[in-house]
DNA sequence: TTTCTTACA
DNA sequence: TGTAAGGA
């Protein structure tokens, strides 16, 4: 079996953009602002890991559904850093709960959207 | 072609 | 945040 190293750098920034849907603009400034480091490549492209993707979900739950900005993620990070590793992963599982509660819900909300369009095809 | 930085609306 | 310029 061939396990892949969640730190390997994999991803370009384009392959971020299409995966999350999360736009180049904003991934460039979570680096900015230091909430996210993914590394380089040899010709200075963006390379991110899988571990630097769900890091990209979190600061995006934290700051579209908790309306924190950017300084207060780098805060919670920092904070979480301080803390042992069993507590943290428990709260990074509750908000993953979260995260993923959400994203059904986008999904159901989705799927009843496009049978709308359907029915209103259908009737046109 | 894709991504990089810088900069402006 | 979105978009553009100009280079790699």
């Amino acid at each position: 079996m061939v396990e892949i190293d969640p730190e390997m750098p994999l991803y370009s920034i384009g392959v971020v953009e299409d995966i999350l849907g999360i736009p180049q603009r904003i991934l460039r400034t979570y680096e900015e602002k230091g909430v996210i480091r993914p590394s380089r490549s040899d010709t200075n492209r963006r390379l991110y890991s899988q571990t630097d993707l769900s890091k990209i979900q979190y600061v995006h739950y934290l700051t579209h559904i908790k309306k924190v900005n950017l300084s207060g993620v780098k805060e919670i990070f920092d904070l979480l850093g301080k803390i042992p590793a069993e507590a943290r992963e428990a709260l990074l599982a509750e908000s993953e709960r979260e995260i993923q509660a959400l994203s059904d819900e986008k999904k159901k909300i989705l799927h009843e959207g496009a049978e709308e369009i359907d029915k209103e095809i259908l009737t046109k």
